[in-house]
This record gives structure tokens, sequence and C-alpha cells, in this order.
DNA sequence: TCGACTACACCACAATCTCAAGTACAGCAG
DNA sequence: CTGCTGTACTTGAGATTGTGGTGTAGTCGA
């Protein structure tokens, strides 16, 4: 690791850690609210789960999810986000906008939802998932 | 690769590119415009070339930036960003955004910031908004 | 004429990610 | 009551990805 050089930037530590492998995937996934372990791992699709277990330790020592342990025994957890991690649902939804339009390869898929009209938007989660750019005006 | 299954959402898929390693970074130095790929090294900060042809190459198959070869002895190449990449601007705010509002680490720094009224935050583009981005000062 | 600079390619090494199996127990079908 | 499934992880080995350093052909400033 050559790092520590550069943690003047917010934005630079942010895509530090954003950009570390199924990190989005899973914020995108909690999103839909709260999961347990194995759960969570399935929203997710195709992440194992060492590297999960990794990110949510990781994830959870930035403040952007919190464990919750209901019970040892029958093991069960609940992972969710914080204020910290639902505030990702910008970040999120600009990648999504952007996805929709100028992403290559789905411009087919793209083309068949533009029909409808934006409210239809299929993907949609949560409450606040209103304004796709929220935070980021155009 | 045993991926090719999520094909089905395109926010997963701009994901996957966007969280390989060093690519928002590489965004965000183009988006203060074109540059030679040394240069863009340089402006990027601790990527390697190695990786930084490697990246390059695929978000020129992407569509997100464009390379244009003004003369090959004197090696003389330009990276910019297409309307797509410049698009990316949003997402890359967005992070910004988060940044500076959630991001545990930088607290510090943006507890200065803080003492704006929120509504005040500058969500500053367009050609000169590089200020907190800017150039990479090492 | 001596570096310094340009845009990469190559290769070995290191960091990161994944696979598969294993743990310790509860709940349910049979 | 027995056996299978599910839950939340951990461990160690193996595959994948990223990195460092060096080399190349040629030009420019000192």
């Amino acid at each position: 690791m050559s790092v520590a050089k550069h943690a003047l930037c917010p934005v630079y530590d942010s895509i530090e850690l954003l950009q570390e492998k199924w990190v989005l995937h899973i914020v995108r996934a909690l999103l839909d609210g709260p999961r347990g372990f194995n759960e969570l791992s399935r929203a997710v699709g195709g992440v194992n789960t060492t590297t999960l277990a990794a990110r949510l330790e990781r994830l959870e020592r930035e403040g952007v999810v919190s464990r919750t342990v209901e019970s040892t025994m029958p093991p069960r957890t609940r992972y969710e986000l914080t204020e910290g991690g639902v505030a990702l649902q910008a970040v999120i939804d600009a990648i999504g906008d952007w996805a929709r339009t100028h992403l290559k390869r789905c411009t087919t898929a793209a083309a068949h939802a533009a029909a409808d009209p934006p409210a239809a938007a299929p993907a949609e989660r949560g409450p606040a998932a209103s304004s796709p750019l929220g935070a980021a005006p155009r």
C-alpha cells in the first residue's frame, strides 16, 4: 500500500472506499431494507461470504452500515444502513441515471424502458427515490 | 469470470465499471480537461502506467473517454471525456457531496466547511469548477 | 551532447478476491 | 427422534487483479 499521501481530499477518500469491489452492490441491496448475512449475500448476488464479511466490517467501521446481533446461537444478525449509508442513495441514483442515459451495453434495455413514462421506472426502491438526482442537480 | 448473469440491470453494469480501481480517479482528472498519458498519470497521482493504460482502453471501449493520437513519433496522445464521460460529473459530485456530509475521517475538514448551512453546499460544476478537486497537490 | 520527456509494452511480484469446506446450533419434515 | 436445511461467519489455499520497474524510439530544451 503506497497510500497515505492523499488524505487531503474527501472525494478521494470516498472513492477509495466506494470503489472496493461489491461495496456499492452491498449498499444498493441494503437500500431495500435491512437484511441478514446470507440473505444479503443472495441479494447482492455473486459475492462470496469471505469478501462480504470483510466489506461489511469495513463499512461498519466507516459508519455506513450498522450491525445488530439479534441472537447469537440461532445465528441472526441484521445489517442495515445508517443515516450516512442511506445518503448513498444519491450516489447510486446518479450512477443509475448515468447508466440509463449513457452506458452503451444497456441502451437496448433502456430504449425499452424509455417508452414508459419515467414514473414507471421498474427498479424503484424506497420512498425517497422520487428525484433521481437529489443532491446532484443539473 | 462467473459473472454475466446480472446483465439485466444497468446499475449493476455501471457499478461493475466504475468500481474498477482508479476509474473514478481518472474520470475526475479528465473533468479538468483533456490530458496526455503521462500528464494524466501525474494528475491522478499514484496510478502506474500499466494500470492506467488498461483502464483507458476499457473506458474507451465503453465510450467514456476518447483517445486522439496527435502524433505518433514524438508520442503525443490526447485523452478526453466523451459526452457520456462528462455526464459522470454528476456521479462524482454526488460522491463528493456525500463525502463532505457523511464520511467520518474528514469530518475534521468537513467541520470547517460545515459551518455553512447545507443549502450553501457548493454543487459546483462547469469548466472552472475544480477548486476542491482540481490539481492533485503533491 | 546530455539529459528529460512522450506513450506505452513486458514481466515478475504483491495485494486482493474467490472457492470450498467447516463450526455450532435451531427448526422442521418425516 | 433423525436427518436435512438454514444461519453467520472463519480459515486456508488458489485464482485474479493491480503494481513496480524497466525498456523503446524519437524529439526538445539547455
